[in-house]
RNA sequence: CGGGGUGUAGCGUAGCCCGGUAUCGCGUCUGGUUUGGGACCAGAAGAUCGUCAGUUCGAAUCUGGCCACCCCGACCA
């Protein structure tokens, strides 16, 4: 780690990338504003993936996969969305390349200049619909629930590890629905399985919430959200569910007879969640001694390190450590034995807690001659010596309580970190003090919204959903409104 | 696209003001001693100093062009 560089510090933003580097999640790609994901980074993103495919599929959804390129004309069919991303799309113009005639090298050739120029997805509502005015025909073919797993490109000027990079990978839902209300509904659901894949499987407390109309989705009616704090005080959009209306419907020209044999356009929604989600959680949970992985998502769930001199030592440590191995995978978990000769212990219990390895057990001849092992959790540090029997009933507990107290952790945090304020000097203050999540009252105009972001950088993160209703005065304009909404700086 | 900055070994850097073929740390390799919290000692390998041109007997250093990247804004999951 840094040496003065921590969780709290000005440069937390250092801290973040040095994390991702140290436990060997990712790195700058030479390929601009990309990523290469590591193994181990990658390995957290299956353990995400896994669980939200369960989930989804829970919900009566089904996978498939639409083209990489969507044709311009696609995406100019729906006038907000286009204007929504065309300042960040990649275009592929031709098909071939030659060589130079005057030797100089392999050139685009001019000749084979597309018809039609494709775009890079950035998002696939445009050829998903395209294919739903096929598919849809009658009420029989409705609901139409589909999700796909795939990488998107939005040419973004600066990007970040993880946060936010040129092309990443994700997850987008696209459904088709006979009525509003079931559309609706739909969004809704998406976004509490959202809500409960952050809270219970990466241990972080999220707020639900409406975006404002400035702050939703090129296209949709309305946009849900969750949004998470991070431990600097910053917000962070951890997923979105958004209710389409019939605007995609009314582009594609996707009509469905009714029972009553009437046309009627359908209605939509799409939701979606990406690799974000892996700096989320870093940026979340991390300590200066690196990644905290909450148990549910660690790719290992124990690591094993032996201690010895000889290798007559490492021979009956590894008989016992295999065997407690064997016990822990037939629980279910995922053990690693790290035997290697090459490094050190200490080099070793450095390691796996920077890649945040929930539980650490050490065998030693000590441990060998007591028949004991020395078990260490990474959330809170702390060490203690159990019999080797009683590690089968142990760890499982363990890691029930490392879930649990890294989310509790979380929660404190929050909470700490949300202040109802009530005045625009001490909506200031705060903003410029503590930081986090500031509840105010808005007057609900997009003139008032984006005049806070002018002056003070913050953003309205979201309406939530379970605002209460009480009366007071817009912390700018100092006009009526009924409910506080969720103010924050945020990624 | 505006404002600022930086390019020196696999990584991080010193040297640049004031020209004389490059410093230190990490990592790598070899040998030995070590091994219950990132080992130590000794040795070795590894850099046409982003690039092109200019000034000069001589350029990492001075001058100019180009390229790349980073930071701050605008944009964003």
């Amino acid at each position: 780690m840094g040496k003065e560089i921590t969780a709290r510090s000005e440069d937390y933003s250092q801290w973040y990338i040095d994390i991702v580097k140290k436990a060997d999640l990712a790195e700058n790609s030479d390929v601009r504003g990309c990523m290469v994901i590591k193994p181990y980074g990658y390995s957290i993103w299956e353990k995400m993936t896994q669980a939200l495919d369960k989930m989804f599929k829970d919900t009566g959804h089904v996978n498939a996969y639409f083209p990489l390129f969507v044709p311009k004309s696609f995406l100019a069919k729906e006038a907000s969305h286009v204007e929504g991303f065309a300042k960040e799309c990649a275009i592929v113009t031709h098909y071939r390349l030659k060589n130079a005639e005057d030797g100089s090298g392999i050139i685009v050739d001019p000749e084979a200049k597309l018809e039609e120029e494709l775009i890079v997805r950035p998002t696939s509502e445009t050829v998903i619909w395209n294919s739903y005015k096929k598919w849809i025909k009658s009420y029989r073919d409705l609901p139409l629930l589909i999700n796909q797993w795939c990488n998107v490109v939005r040419w973004e000027m600066r990007t970040r590890l993880f946060l936010r990079t040129s092309e990443f990978l994700w997850q987008e839902g696209h459904t088709a629905h006979a009525t509003s209300a079931e559309a609706v509904q739909e969004t809704r659901q998406m976004l509490d399985v959202y809500a409960d894949f952050v809270e219970n499987f990466m241990a972080l407390p999220v707020i639900k919430g409406k975006k404002s109309e400035s702050e939703k989705f090129p296209g949709a009616v309305d946009t849900y959200c969750i949004e998470a704090i991070m431990q600097d005080g910053k917000a962070l959009q951890a997923g979105t569910s958004h209710y389409l209306g019939q605007n995609f419907a009314k582009a594609f020209d996707v009509q469905f007879t009714t029972k009553e044999g009437k046309l009627e356009l359908v209605w939509g929604t799409s939701w979606g969640v990406s690799t974000r989600l892996i700096g989320a959680l870093i940026m979340a949970h991390s300590d200066d001694d690196g990644l905290v992985l909450p148990p549910k998502l660690a790719p290992i769930h124990v690591v094993i390190v032996p201690i010895f001199k000889s290798e007559e030592e490492l021979n009956k440590i590894s008989e016992k450590a295999n065997s407690l191995a064997v016990q822990l995978r037939q629980q279910g978990y995922s053990v690693k034995f790290d035997n290697r000769d090459t490094q050190k212990p200490g080099f070793k219990f450095a390691e796996y807690e920077l890649k945040g390895v929930p539980v650490r057990i050490a065998i030693g001849p000590r441990d060998l001659e007591s028949g004991t092992v020395e078990v260490a959790r990474r959330d809170t540090k702390e060490k203690k010596v159990i019999r080797m029997d009683e590690v089968a009933a142990v760890i499982p507990q363990l890691l029930d309580e490392i879930q649990a107290n890294i989310y509790q952790k979380a929660l404190k945090f929050r909470n700490e970190q949300t202040t109802s304020v009530d005045s625009f000097e001490d909506f200031k203050k705060v903003l410029d003090g503590k930081g986090g999540f500031i509840l105010a009252h808005w007057d609900g105009t997009a003139e008032t919204e984006a005049a806070i972001k002018e002056e003070t950088k913050a953003t309205i993160r979201c309406i939530p959903l379970d605002a209460v209703e009480e009366n007071g005065k817009c912390v700018y304009s100092g006009k009526p409104s009924g409910r506080r909404v969720l103010f924050a700086r945020a990624y």
